[in-house]
DNA sequence: CTCGTGATGTTATCTCATAACACACCATCA
DNA sequence: TGATGGTGTGTTATGAGATAACATCACGAG
Protein backbone atom coordinates (compact mmCIF):
# COMPACT_ATOMS: atom_id res chain seq x y z
CA UNK A 1 0.00 0.00 0.00
CA UNK A 2 1.24 3.66 0.55
CA UNK A 3 5.17 4.05 0.38
CA UNK A 4 6.56 6.06 3.16
CA UNK A 5 6.02 9.97 2.69
CA UNK A 6 3.22 9.50 0.90
CA UNK A 7 0.19 11.96 1.59
CA UNK A 8 -3.64 12.11 1.33
CA UNK A 9 -3.93 15.51 -0.09
CA UNK A 10 -6.26 17.78 -1.41
CA UNK A 11 -7.17 16.74 -4.99
CA UNK A 12 -6.57 13.09 -3.44
CA UNK A 13 -9.33 13.76 -0.95
CA UNK A 14 -11.72 15.50 -3.45
CA UNK A 15 -11.48 12.60 -6.31
CA UNK A 16 -12.08 9.99 -3.29
CA UNK A 17 -15.02 12.15 -2.12
CA UNK A 18 -16.85 12.26 -5.33
CA UNK A 19 -16.58 8.28 -5.45
CA UNK A 20 -17.88 8.18 -2.71
CA UNK A 21 -20.88 10.49 -2.97
CA UNK A 22 -21.41 8.98 -6.46
CA UNK A 23 -21.75 5.28 -4.71
CA UNK A 24 -21.74 3.76 -8.29
CA UNK A 25 -19.02 3.61 -10.85
CA UNK A 26 -18.48 7.15 -12.86
CA UNK A 27 -16.22 7.71 -15.72
CA UNK A 28 -12.53 9.62 -15.23
CA UNK A 29 -14.48 12.69 -17.18
CA UNK A 30 -17.12 12.64 -15.06
CA UNK A 31 -14.78 13.33 -12.01
CA UNK A 32 -12.86 15.74 -14.23
CA UNK A 33 -16.05 18.04 -14.78
CA UNK A 34 -17.67 17.69 -11.06
CA UNK A 35 -14.04 18.24 -9.46
CA UNK A 36 -13.77 21.95 -8.88
CA UNK A 37 -16.22 23.09 -6.12
CA UNK A 38 -17.16 26.16 -8.02
CA UNK A 39 -17.85 23.96 -11.26
CA UNK A 40 -14.72 24.22 -12.54
CA UNK A 41 -13.41 21.66 -14.41
CA UNK A 42 -10.25 19.84 -13.08
CA UNK A 43 -7.32 19.30 -15.96
CA UNK A 44 -7.25 15.07 -17.08
CA UNK A 45 -3.65 14.40 -14.88
CA UNK A 46 -5.31 15.77 -11.77
CA UNK A 47 -7.45 13.10 -11.63
CA UNK A 48 -6.13 10.49 -13.05
CA UNK A 49 -3.11 10.59 -10.77
CA UNK A 50 -5.34 10.84 -7.72
CA UNK A 51 -7.48 7.59 -9.05
CA UNK A 52 -4.13 6.19 -9.54
CA UNK A 53 -3.12 6.55 -5.96
CA UNK A 54 -6.19 5.68 -4.71
CA UNK A 55 -6.26 2.33 -6.40
CA UNK A 56 -2.64 1.94 -5.48
CA UNK A 57 -3.91 1.98 -1.58
CA UNK A 58 -6.57 0.05 -1.94
CA UNK A 59 -9.91 2.62 -1.82
CA UNK A 60 -10.92 2.71 -5.17
CA UNK A 61 -10.89 0.18 -8.33
CA UNK A 62 -10.66 0.44 -12.20
CA UNK A 63 -13.11 -1.10 -13.70
CA UNK A 64 -11.26 -1.67 -16.98
CA UNK A 65 -14.13 -3.52 -18.94
CA UNK A 66 -16.42 -0.51 -18.52
CA UNK A 67 -13.58 2.37 -18.23
CA UNK A 68 -15.18 3.59 -14.81
CA UNK A 69 -13.78 4.24 -11.50
CA UNK A 70 -15.47 3.30 -8.05
CA UNK A 71 -14.90 3.69 -4.48
CA UNK A 72 -14.06 0.10 -2.96
CA UNK A 73 -17.29 -1.13 -1.04
CA UNK A 74 -15.37 -3.25 1.48
CA UNK A 75 -13.21 -2.92 4.57
CA UNK A 76 -10.58 -1.26 2.39
CA UNK A 77 -11.84 1.79 2.14
CA UNK A 78 -10.53 2.62 6.01
CA UNK A 79 -7.40 2.00 4.55
CA UNK A 80 -6.94 -1.88 4.50
CA UNK A 81 -4.84 -3.59 2.07
CA UNK A 82 -5.81 -3.88 -1.73
CA UNK A 83 -7.16 -6.59 -2.81
CA UNK A 84 -8.82 -9.17 -5.20
CA UNK A 85 -12.07 -6.93 -6.70
CA UNK A 86 -14.67 -8.53 -8.27
CA UNK A 87 -17.77 -6.92 -10.04
CA UNK A 88 -21.75 -7.67 -10.75
CA UNK A 89 -22.38 -5.18 -13.59
CA UNK A 90 -25.66 -4.70 -14.96
CA UNK A 91 -25.10 -4.14 -18.74
CA UNK A 92 -28.16 -3.01 -19.10
CA UNK A 93 -29.04 -0.22 -16.30
CA UNK A 94 -25.44 -0.01 -15.14
CA UNK A 95 -25.62 -0.69 -11.45
CA UNK A 96 -22.54 -2.26 -10.11
CA UNK A 97 -21.89 -4.29 -7.22
CA UNK A 98 -18.65 -5.23 -5.49
CA UNK A 99 -18.52 -8.94 -4.23
CA UNK A 100 -16.06 -11.12 -2.55
CA UNK A 101 -13.86 -12.74 -5.18
CA UNK A 102 -12.18 -15.75 -4.54
CA UNK A 103 -9.46 -16.13 -1.59
CA UNK A 104 -6.04 -14.66 -3.20
CA UNK A 105 -4.70 -18.24 -2.31
CA UNK A 106 -6.79 -19.48 -5.00
CA UNK A 107 -5.50 -17.28 -7.90
CA UNK A 108 -2.14 -17.73 -6.68
CA UNK A 109 -2.22 -21.41 -7.09
CA UNK A 110 -3.87 -21.36 -10.63
CA UNK A 111 -1.26 -18.64 -11.59
CA UNK A 112 1.87 -20.82 -10.12
CA UNK A 113 0.82 -24.12 -12.37
CA UNK A 114 1.93 -21.18 -15.12
CA UNK A 115 4.66 -19.81 -13.37
CA UNK A 116 3.31 -16.54 -12.93
CA UNK A 117 2.87 -14.36 -9.54
CA UNK A 118 0.17 -12.44 -9.48
CA UNK A 119 -0.41 -9.13 -7.68
CA UNK A 120 -3.57 -8.16 -8.53
CA UNK A 121 -6.86 -9.54 -9.78
CA UNK A 122 -9.91 -7.95 -11.38
CA UNK A 123 -13.27 -10.03 -12.08
CA UNK A 124 -15.84 -8.48 -14.04
CA UNK A 125 -19.09 -10.23 -14.76
CA UNK A 126 -21.42 -9.02 -16.77
CA UNK A 127 -25.39 -9.47 -17.12
CA UNK A 128 -28.69 -8.26 -15.97
CA UNK A 129 -29.52 -7.18 -12.20
CA UNK A 130 -32.81 -7.98 -11.06
CA UNK A 131 -34.68 -5.27 -11.94
CA UNK A 132 -33.90 -5.02 -15.48
CA UNK A 133 -34.75 -8.59 -15.84
CA UNK A 134 -37.95 -7.79 -14.37
CA UNK A 135 -38.41 -4.65 -16.69
CA UNK A 136 -38.43 -7.63 -19.15
CA UNK B 1 -23.47 -17.79 -30.06
CA UNK B 2 -24.12 -16.98 -33.71
CA UNK B 3 -27.88 -15.71 -34.30
CA UNK B 4 -29.14 -17.54 -37.29
CA UNK B 5 -28.27 -15.82 -40.41
CA UNK B 6 -24.64 -14.79 -39.63
CA UNK B 7 -21.48 -15.69 -41.31
CA UNK B 8 -18.02 -16.37 -41.04
CA UNK B 9 -17.08 -13.27 -44.35
CA UNK B 10 -13.99 -12.61 -45.67
CA UNK B 11 -12.61 -9.67 -42.88
CA UNK B 12 -13.99 -11.37 -40.08
CA UNK B 13 -12.25 -14.71 -41.05
CA UNK B 14 -9.07 -12.23 -41.72
CA UNK B 15 -9.09 -10.66 -38.05
CA UNK B 16 -8.96 -13.85 -36.66
CA UNK B 17 -6.26 -15.06 -38.77
CA UNK B 18 -4.16 -12.12 -37.06
CA UNK B 19 -4.96 -13.12 -33.67
CA UNK B 20 -4.14 -16.97 -34.02
CA UNK B 21 -0.94 -15.59 -36.31
CA UNK B 22 0.13 -13.72 -33.34
CA UNK B 23 -0.62 -15.83 -30.27
CA UNK B 24 -0.17 -12.98 -28.00
CA UNK B 25 -2.98 -10.47 -27.09
CA UNK B 26 -2.60 -7.94 -30.03
CA UNK B 27 -4.02 -4.03 -30.11
CA UNK B 28 -6.87 -2.97 -31.77
CA UNK B 29 -5.10 -0.56 -33.85
CA UNK B 30 -1.94 -3.25 -34.48
CA UNK B 31 -4.58 -5.14 -36.33
CA UNK B 32 -6.06 -2.02 -38.22
CA UNK B 33 -2.72 -1.66 -39.63
CA UNK B 34 -1.78 -5.50 -40.63
CA UNK B 35 -5.38 -5.73 -42.04
CA UNK B 36 -4.91 -5.56 -45.23
CA UNK B 37 -2.31 -8.82 -47.21
CA UNK B 38 -1.01 -5.68 -49.88
CA UNK B 39 0.04 -3.66 -46.45
CA UNK B 40 -3.03 -1.44 -46.81
CA UNK B 41 -4.18 -0.75 -43.27
CA UNK B 42 -8.17 -0.96 -42.45
CA UNK B 43 -10.43 1.52 -41.55
CA UNK B 44 -11.19 1.01 -37.58
CA UNK B 45 -14.72 -0.10 -37.47
CA UNK B 46 -14.13 -2.99 -40.10
CA UNK B 47 -11.77 -4.28 -37.23
CA UNK B 48 -14.02 -3.44 -34.36
CA UNK B 49 -16.23 -4.91 -36.21
CA UNK B 50 -14.70 -8.00 -36.63
CA UNK B 51 -14.02 -8.29 -32.98
CA UNK B 52 -17.47 -7.78 -31.64
CA UNK B 53 -18.17 -10.56 -33.49
CA UNK B 54 -15.15 -13.13 -32.97
CA UNK B 55 -15.96 -12.38 -29.09
CA UNK B 56 -19.40 -13.22 -29.05
CA UNK B 57 -18.73 -16.01 -30.96
CA UNK B 58 -16.17 -17.22 -28.06
CA UNK B 59 -13.42 -17.03 -30.35
CA UNK B 60 -11.69 -14.12 -29.22
CA UNK B 61 -11.28 -12.46 -26.20
CA UNK B 62 -11.10 -8.72 -25.03
CA UNK B 63 -8.42 -8.30 -22.80
CA UNK B 64 -9.91 -4.89 -21.08
CA UNK B 65 -7.19 -4.27 -18.78
CA UNK B 66 -4.65 -3.43 -21.67
CA UNK B 67 -7.11 -2.61 -24.31
CA UNK B 68 -5.87 -5.94 -26.30
CA UNK B 69 -7.49 -8.52 -28.27
CA UNK B 70 -6.69 -12.20 -28.12
CA UNK B 71 -7.39 -15.50 -30.05
CA UNK B 72 -9.00 -17.82 -27.07
CA UNK B 73 -6.93 -21.13 -26.55
CA UNK B 74 -9.55 -23.07 -25.50
CA UNK B 75 -12.07 -25.42 -27.57
CA UNK B 76 -14.09 -22.54 -28.33
CA UNK B 77 -11.51 -21.78 -31.24
CA UNK B 78 -13.70 -24.68 -32.71
CA UNK B 79 -16.22 -22.65 -32.56
CA UNK B 80 -17.85 -24.11 -28.86
CA UNK B 81 -19.99 -21.64 -27.14
CA UNK B 82 -18.70 -18.18 -25.30
CA UNK B 83 -16.92 -19.07 -21.59
CA UNK B 84 -15.47 -17.46 -18.48
CA UNK B 85 -11.92 -16.50 -19.67
CA UNK B 86 -9.22 -16.27 -16.82
CA UNK B 87 -6.09 -14.16 -17.88
CA UNK B 88 -2.50 -14.30 -16.24
CA UNK B 89 -0.54 -11.10 -17.49
CA UNK B 90 3.21 -10.13 -17.14
CA UNK B 91 3.68 -6.64 -16.38
CA UNK B 92 6.82 -6.52 -17.64
CA UNK B 93 6.71 -8.32 -20.85
CA UNK B 94 3.44 -8.67 -21.34
CA UNK B 95 3.29 -12.30 -21.62
CA UNK B 96 0.03 -13.58 -21.80
CA UNK B 97 -1.84 -17.26 -20.93
CA UNK B 98 -5.50 -18.00 -20.56
CA UNK B 99 -6.22 -20.44 -18.17
CA UNK B 100 -9.58 -22.57 -17.29
CA UNK B 101 -11.35 -19.85 -15.08
CA UNK B 102 -13.79 -20.98 -12.71
CA UNK B 103 -16.75 -23.14 -13.00
CA UNK B 104 -19.45 -20.86 -14.36
CA UNK B 105 -22.02 -22.03 -12.01
CA UNK B 106 -19.64 -20.64 -9.34
CA UNK B 107 -20.19 -17.69 -10.68
CA UNK B 108 -23.92 -17.89 -11.15
CA UNK B 109 -24.22 -18.40 -7.59
CA UNK B 110 -22.30 -15.64 -6.32
CA UNK B 111 -24.12 -13.25 -8.78
CA UNK B 112 -27.26 -14.69 -7.70
CA UNK B 113 -26.92 -13.82 -3.96
CA UNK B 114 -26.88 -10.13 -5.38
CA UNK B 115 -30.03 -10.92 -7.78
CA UNK B 116 -27.89 -11.27 -10.93
CA UNK B 117 -27.60 -13.08 -13.75
CA UNK B 118 -24.72 -13.39 -15.40
CA UNK B 119 -23.94 -13.39 -19.03
CA UNK B 120 -20.13 -13.15 -19.81
CA UNK B 121 -17.40 -12.85 -16.84
CA UNK B 122 -13.57 -11.87 -17.37
CA UNK B 123 -10.64 -12.38 -15.13
CA UNK B 124 -7.76 -10.46 -15.34
CA UNK B 125 -4.70 -11.71 -13.14
CA UNK B 126 -1.96 -8.98 -13.39
CA UNK B 127 1.50 -10.15 -11.83
CA UNK B 128 5.05 -11.05 -13.14
CA UNK B 129 6.28 -14.52 -15.37
CA UNK B 130 8.79 -16.57 -13.87
CA UNK B 131 11.20 -15.65 -17.01
CA UNK B 132 10.80 -11.90 -15.63
CA UNK B 133 11.11 -12.64 -11.84
CA UNK B 134 14.38 -14.21 -12.91
CA UNK B 135 15.82 -11.54 -14.64
CA UNK B 136 15.01 -9.31 -11.70
C1' DC C 1 -37.42 -11.03 -58.89
C1' DT C 2 -38.27 -8.68 -54.65
C1' DC C 3 -37.77 -8.10 -50.16
C1' DG C 4 -35.64 -8.06 -45.59
C1' DT C 5 -31.74 -8.87 -42.89
C1' DG C 6 -27.09 -8.81 -42.21
C1' DA C 7 -22.57 -7.02 -43.50
C1' DT C 8 -19.43 -3.61 -45.44
C1' DG C 9 -17.24 0.88 -46.68
C1' DT C 10 -16.43 5.55 -45.45
C1' DT C 11 -16.19 9.86 -43.01
C1' DA C 12 -15.94 12.04 -39.00
C1' DT C 13 -15.85 12.41 -34.26
C1' DC C 14 -15.86 11.04 -29.61
C1' DT C 15 -13.89 9.19 -25.31
C1' DC C 16 -10.04 7.73 -22.59
C1' DA C 17 -5.39 8.27 -20.96
C1' DT C 18 -0.56 9.81 -20.73
C1' DA C 19 4.06 12.35 -21.90
C1' DA C 20 6.80 16.02 -20.62
C1' DC C 21 8.33 19.86 -18.07
C1' DA C 22 8.44 23.55 -14.66
C1' DC C 23 7.39 24.66 -10.19
C1' DA C 24 5.67 24.05 -5.32
C1' DC C 25 5.56 21.66 -0.97
C1' DC C 26 7.54 19.46 2.96
C1' DA C 27 10.45 16.77 5.98
C1' DT C 28 15.21 16.11 7.22
C1' DC C 29 19.67 17.13 8.27
C1' DA C 30 23.91 19.78 8.29
C1' DT D 1 18.42 28.44 8.53
C1' DG D 2 19.11 27.05 4.31
C1' DA D 3 20.36 23.22 1.36
C1' DT D 4 18.58 18.83 -0.34
C1' DG D 5 15.76 15.18 -2.17
C1' DG D 6 11.48 13.06 -2.62
C1' DT D 7 6.73 13.81 -3.53
C1' DG D 8 2.99 16.32 -5.49
C1' DT D 9 0.85 19.76 -8.57
C1' DG D 10 -0.28 22.71 -12.65
C1' DT D 11 -0.21 23.08 -17.50
C1' DT D 12 0.14 22.20 -22.40
C1' DA D 13 -0.18 19.13 -25.76
C1' DT D 14 -0.78 14.79 -27.83
C1' DG D 15 -1.40 9.87 -28.31
C1' DA D 16 -4.40 5.76 -28.20
C1' DG D 17 -8.86 3.43 -28.23
C1' DA D 18 -13.51 3.15 -29.87
C1' DT D 19 -17.96 4.43 -31.95
C1' DA D 20 -21.85 7.18 -34.47
C1' DA D 21 -24.08 7.76 -38.61
C1' DC D 22 -25.25 6.85 -43.17
C1' DA D 23 -24.98 4.97 -47.77
C1' DT D 24 -24.34 0.83 -50.23
C1' DC D 25 -23.69 -4.05 -51.01
C1' DA D 26 -24.50 -9.31 -50.53
C1' DC D 27 -27.37 -12.98 -49.86
C1' DG D 28 -30.94 -16.20 -48.67
C1' DA D 29 -36.10 -16.75 -48.28
C1' DG D 30 -40.35 -16.50 -50.34
ZN1 LIG E 1 -12.75 -3.32 -3.11
ZN1 LIG F 1 -30.01 -3.26 -14.41
ZN1 LIG G 1 -11.21 -18.55 -24.16
ZN1 LIG H 1 7.27 -11.39 -18.17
Amino acid sequence: MAEAGERMTAPRRRVLSLLLETGEPVKAYDLIARFGEDGQAAKPPTVYRALEFLERLGMAHRIASISAYVACSGSAANGSAPHAAAFLICDCCGATREIAGPDQGSIDAAAAGAGYVIARTTIEAHGLCLACREAG
